[in-house]
DNA sequence: ACCGAAAATGCAATCGATTACATTTTATGA
DNA sequence: TCATAAAATGTAATCGATTGCATTTTCGGT
């Protein structure tokens, strides 16, 4: 494999020559910038990248951690971290933790070691150090710890819930469901105040029983569905994401609910597949691509050592498709028998 | 940040002997071993894998390009890759190509600059210089080239896509409909092989009406549908991926067709949403995790400088869901009125 | 044709680890 | 106890580029 000094020996100059021939054009003179690149091609050399990052100790790399590559809700995320990254020179490489800390430590090795110069986090399964802050170029998005010690860029998941069940208690809705992510999951707590403060501003009373949590998959949320409804009668749901509420959507189906006739659902994401579902599914769209590119304009900053905001709010947007309706008329409901 | 020479300072050795400590313990002597140790603990040093990759000239790195990282039919062979690589010591980087020569072009260069060693590319939108072979270590997962001058691991395209015709055949279906992927595509030519020799071998005719071709995505498998039930009455219908077969089972559901009672819908690939669509699909799976295995193998011996296998063709296996039964008795078919 | 400033180029140190080879220390056995 | 082999450690070169500083070349002006 050849080398700078095989370039220099060719075009008959030093290898400090070939260097600022590529560098900075314009501190050579253009006959031997010409000689050079034809000595480049000749030789057919390509610059070894890990001796200049050891040099310049950077390496214009930054490592972005997902906590699940099969989760389609971070793609579009990925989209907007890689287009400004591209736009300041920068390559974007993608670490899938399994939602495994030890996966996760991995990637954030990465870093340490000096292969990548900073970390986009998708997942907030990272080792404890971070929960007490650290000094790793990192930024946080869509997840974050309680106290913030690193920057985070995450959707308006207060408004995104509020204006959801808003939205259902405007049509008229009274009885409104509700199935959460994990109990202990921040973002989770932020949803559910958003249901609660809706519930209250509308003068509809909490009831426990009208609240089932899941993990945010589909299974979870096709099983809370099924001891929701036992225990609760409603005429609409919101589900804290869309693979809950899809999850959902077939049991209520099962179970003899017509949506949306008998029951509205809402969602929270705004998956590709929120679309493809029968009926489309409503929900709450968090503008995934624009979360990327926060974030990524944050890393930027702490790169470059100035001032970094510590949370980026992003606003959501409320999608009315074909899974909500107004409430069926008195009589109409789906039959509900207590256990 | 601290370095080995900080590190042999406060340990009263040499760099040699620190190195040789991490890298060789056995080289060391018990006691030296224990400072060095004691020494890295107290100044916090974490090795510079840059300086090391340097001196080795070897990263320990892959890198995957996948051409859709929304594309949830890579996932599982990404972690069959992560997989095998952690077995060996190797680092999994995945870089989303969206489809694009150029972006592929920016993973490749990692091997090129010697930032990774290798390469295991999901896709075949590649730089032209692959075509003709080159020096990269590479294999292909999934897709190939004609001529195959790069190393291949994919599933058995031919066996299941006439498992899946016979299996419709052997139902009883007579008009048998196909949804192709792109035509230029290497992997739908020999589906398509696998489709019509299927037919012939139950002396079924074929005709052109019956084929329509869309480029796997979920609206191409709607549109590609209304266009087919217009000029031909079909059973039963093959698509040559789960999500244009997803797209098509909505477009007959909309024009009318019962499934399965009137039309049998069988995919291909396995998503994980073919089981949450209604009906749920029946499909020809692919063993993703194998592949991704498999895949890693082989470019673990080419790393190795041992011989590889040219092709690996991994089996794929019928799953029956609900999506497909046997055809609908003489009088009971959707009715079909040609333009 | 010659001076001095600016432009171009070269020399050699440097980034931080690894490792061949040289040297010192320890262990073994007579 | 001492010679000698074996084990432990140190010295310094090396990987391949970048860059501060020194030196040479170029060029405008007279």
């Amino acid at each position: 494999m050849p080398t700078m000094k095989d370039v220099a020996r060719v075009a008959g100059v030093s290898t400090a020559t070939v260097s600022r021939a590529m560098m900075s054009p314009e501190r050579v003179s253009e006959k031997t910038r010409l000689k050079v690149q034809q000595a480049i091609a000749s030789t057919g050399f390509t610059p070894n990248a890990i001796a200049r990052n050891l040099r310049k100790s950077e390496s214009k790399t930054i490592v972005v951690v997902l906590p699940d590559i099969a989760n389609m809700f971070f793609a579009d995320i990925v989209r907007g971290i890689q287009l400004v990254a591209q736009q300041n020179g920068y390559k974007v490489l993608l670490g899938d933790s399994v939602h495994t800390v030890q996966q996760a430590s991995v990637y954030i090795d990465l870093v340490k070691t000096k292969q990548a110069d900073g970390i986009i986090s998708l997942t907030a399964e990272l080792p404890a150090e971070f929960k007490s802050g650290s000094n790793i170029p990192m930024v946080m998005a869509c997840e974050f710890f309680e106290g913030y010690p690193v920057p985070t860029v995450h959707s308006d998941n207060y408004g995104g819930a509020k204006r959801a069940v808003d939205y259902l208690r405007d049509m008229g809705h009274k009885r409104i469901a509700c199935i959460t992510g994990p109990k202990e999951n921040p973002l989770c707590g932020v949803r559910k105040q958003g249901y609660l403060d809706s519930l209250q501003q509308g003068k509809l009373s909490f009831e426990a029983a009208a609240v089932e949590s899941g993990d945010f998959s589909f299974h979870s949320g096709y099983a809370a569905f099924k001891r929701l409804h036992k225990q609760y009668q409603m005429t609409a749901l919101f589900c804290f994401n869309d693979m809950m509420a899809m999850g959902a959507m077939r049991a209520a189906m099962e179970v003899g609910y017509s949506v949306p006739d008998q029951l509205s659902i809402v969602g929270f994401d705004d998956l590709l597949f929120a679309e493809y579902t029968t009926p489309q599914l409503t929900t709450i769209r968090q503008p995934q691509k624009q979360i990327g590119e926060t974030a990524m304009k944050v890393l930027l900053k702490i790169l470059n050592g100035e001032q970094a905001p510590q949370e980026s709010v992003i606003p959501t947007q409320l999608l009315v498709r074909s899974s909500s309706a107004v409430p069926p008329v008195a009589g109409a409901e789906h039959s509900f028998e207590e256990r």
